[in-house]
DNA sequence: CGGCTGGTTGATTGGTTTCAACAAGCGTGG
DNA sequence: CCACGCTTGTTGAAACCAATCAACCAGCCG
């Protein structure tokens, strides 16, 4: 992936080629992280944003009893909260979920690249209440969608959002979650996400083999799900040419 | 209550007297707004912020089933995203719960304010993460809270953030919802929120009679609730004095 | 090969929903 | 003033979805 960022930004503003120059030195050197470790611990003071370029990660919750939630899952180009330093203490983790490559944004830099482009204040705006959209979405989801349905409705939103940045077809992505992220992620115990997962298949609706997911019927698994893509807002341009990923 | 609004934000920047008087001279004129109705629609083009100045109000989504999800509860002084209008439409619904009076800024008239004060535009943004961050906490309570659990959650934070604009004291606040309002926000039941509710009371932990909480033991409610208020991130001052509500 | 992670299966338990009925409070109109 | 209807709260029994517990299997890697 060349530039994620700047593929998903263009997709709530478009953006010219000055943005795309500045956006692109904003970004300080690309950092490699591990699977299984955290960018930035809950309780940690932030001082920069931290944008997703390969790989995924997760913000989670982690209580004091063990018990564990994925809040949300950060995908290529998604930064992690635009004005996170304007807060003194992390209040949830982020750790990578994959081997995940990702660059800073320090805060002043941040604000002087808004400052400057209109375009680009915009777009990360809207970048933030898209991200408060999927989270209220998958409030939704835990909160009245059965089993069955919040795991198709999370197979219709990944392609959805991965196909922004062009790591997706209409009818297949990458999914490299286990079935324990997975379970984390929906509020449920990876036992019963596989056999979900077995019900989801029986009905023909997906595949899910090394680490891709396949959607055989998009239209009924939208219908499963109670899917309706507006709330993502994407609203500029359609997808980018999807590229082998 | 006179200006929940400006108590709001200095909780999390501290704000001068000129920066008071901006605020209130943004505020368009009150509205008032009858129980059980609409402020604005899941599919209506946003145009200016609504701001709660009196009652409760939720953001909802229904889907087409009709099954509904509270997805958040709207208290005295939010804002209600200080930037939807920066989007075509809106992803749900905000509803009144009790009869409420609120206020609404034009999408210019904020970003002329917040360009005036530095202030302003850190207590907005500072609104806004936290405003995330409590979204993301109830995502935590749907995903792995039990039922008794996320109840108490939900009385510890209520209080917390009615206490933020003077209208709650440590052990006592306002508590306008039915307990079908609970069950859809906690996604349950209202037969389950009943029983539930019996037996926070059993355990001596709270009263709720008349719309009014009384929590008995704050320490052992927080605890049976694995609640830490730090991810509300009120970081200026302490408490107003509490008024009576 | 051994050990580990990730996936699969079965039996059992239990928290919640569902359905159904009824009680209490309250505003309204006859 | 009381009757009525409506909302809100309460209770019981049965059904069900998902968690729990406990194995076991397959693949991968050192």
């Amino acid at each position: 992936m060349h530039d994620p960022l700047a593929a998903k930004l263009a997709r709530y503003v478009p953006l010219s080629v000055a943005d795309r120059m500045w956006l692109s030195e904003a970004l300080g050197p690309a950092r490699s992280i591990a699977a299984r470790t955290d960018i930035i611990d809950e309780g940690e003071d932030p001082h920069a944003v931290n944008v997703i370029l390969e790989g995924w990660a997760c913000r989670s919750r982690q209580l004091v009893d063990g018990r564990r939630q994925i809040v949300s899952l950060l995908l290529p180009g998604d930064p992690c909260d635009p004005h996170v330093f304007l807060l003194d203490q992390m209040d949830h983790a982020i750790s990578a979920l994959t081997p995940v490559v990702y660059a800073q944004i320090p805060g002043p830099v941040l604000q002087e690249l808004t400052a400057r482009s209109a375009a680009l204040d915009r777009a990360f705006q809207r970048e933030a209440l898209a991200t408060a959209a999927i989270q209220r979405e998958w409030t939704v989801s835990l909160g009245c969608r059965s089993g069955i349905e919040r795991l198709a409705h999370l197979f219709c939103e990944l392609p959805t959002r991965l196909s922004a940045i062009g790591l997706a077809t209409r009818t297949s992505c990458p999914l490299p979650l286990t079935q324990h992220d997975l379970a984390h992620s929906l509020g449920q115990t990876s036992v019963h996400i596989n056999r979900t997962l077995q019900e989801l298949r029986a009905q023909g609706l997906i595949t899910l083999r090394s680490r891709r997911l396949t959607i055989h019927d998009p239209a009924r698994l939208a219908e499963l799900a109670h899917f309706d893509a507006s709330y993502l807002h994407f609203t500029v341009g359609s997808d980018p040419p999807p590229v082998e990923a």
